[in-house]
DNA sequence: ACCTGAACACCGTTCAAGT
DNA sequence: ACCTGAACACCGTTCAAGT
């Protein structure tokens, strides 16, 4: 994974960017824990105090790869069909956090929306409005769509197995609860969960489908795209 | 906040417990950051090494401190009203991942579950067993429902502002808003977020409603308490 | 059994310096 | 402007030791 040889000739020259991007993939690969400023001084080929040239400190950097994770996720366009848009927007969420589950870590830690972050924020709006939704109902849809996607991201990065995990490990955690204390937890993991064809991810599929089927009928019939406030 | 004196006599004497609590009010008095074995030793009145006598490491004191966390949640009682129960143990969720915002963080990155979250776990599905929900639809609503209230918790961390903040910060938010770039961000900021009497928080009971609505009329006509698979 | 002291390999960051 | 070296005050943790 080392990509210098440490000679300054040929070197990519460091940028915010390029900082924010190696970060990323240190993070991606071992863990928040294991992105020190040390690691990722050594994987961009450079002493730990070059990156303070670029970033203020390690919190700058945190704040910055969580705007880089928003970033990687699609807007919806205000155009188009907005039940179609917002799916498509949740699912490039769902997918961008499995993907970096350690950003979900850093989210409730940082109060200060970077770029990415408003840019999804308004194109949000922007597609909820132009539905027709009151800016009520507005607030109360992405209140409820964005705790959705956020907490199934949790789940998703909490659960103790994921899709490839072994056989032995599965039968592991089902011992811990065949000793009587747990009978629904027990009845729920041979009847349901350890069935073939089960996948956790589905519910997804499933909650989204809940949520916006709600929406949709408490928005009443839906207007066709009539943008406001944004004529200026 | 130091409790000692340094001295040996009168000092309450060391334990997993008492360790767990001294750990839960660090952290929630300075964040997750503050709490180290050194501050967390010097709380308790002990040498950091004394520590390792009742955990093997920090990460096992980590893992105490979210299943702390998960205890202070109201379990639901399967003999009552499903709806009441859940609204409540949700409810009590939200108000605990509130008081102790840190945990968020944890829960993501720890995926051995503790006693209180099992309990946790058991309880839910019993209720929802309980009420005379399939299998299939009892997934689909712990899914739905903890999703939820988990990313709910996420964004209340999140609020730049909480409902005691001065209007200066939130007059100094709103100008980033301002420049015409996010329209849609600033009608939503201007003619609702700052309007008196909006409270972010109030989006919880509007999105439990409409997963428990939905849940509702999912399920078909709920029949009486009938437990199932706790018969043994 | 319960706690301590000294030491080790780490952290983020300051400050003064090199090119 | 861009990067470095040495140093400081921290970390978690090992190991051997005290009562």
């Amino acid at each position: 994974m080392e990509d210098g040889d440490g000679s300054r000739e040929g070197r990519i020259p460091l940028s915010r960017q390029r900082v924010l991007d190696h970060a990323v993939a240190v993070a991606d690969a071992g863990g928040l824990a294991s992105l020190t400023m040390r690691s990722l001084a050594k994987e961009l080929g450079v002493r730990p105090m070059a990156l303070y040239h670029y970033f203020a400190n390690k919190d700058e950097i945190l704040d910055g790869i969580v705007d880089q994770v928003f970033s990687e996720i699609e807007l919806p366009s205000p155009g188009g069909d907005w039940r179609e848009e917002i799916t498509r927007r949740a699912a490039s969420a769902r997918s961008v956090l499995r993907r970096h589950s350690w950003a979900i870590a850093l989210m409730e830690s940082r109060s200060t929306p970077g770029p990415a972050n408003l840019r999804q924020h308004e194109a949000v709006l922007a597609t909820l409005r132009g539905a027709g939704l009151s800016l009520e109902m507005t607030g109360h849809a992405y209140a409820l769509l964005d705790a959705f996607v956020y907490g199934f991201a949790i789940q998703e990065a909490a659960l103790p197995f994921d899709t490839n995990t072994t056989p032995e490990v599965v039968a592991a955690i089902a011992a811990r609860f065949s000793g009587g204390d747990y009978p629904y937890m027990q009845e729920y993991a041979t009847e349901r969960a350890m069935k073939p064809g089960y996948d956790f991810g589905d519910e997804f599929e499933f909650g989204l489908g809940v949520i916006l089927d709600a929406l949709e009928r408490l928005a009443g019939p839906m207007r066709a795209s009539l943008p406001r406030g944004a004529e200026a």
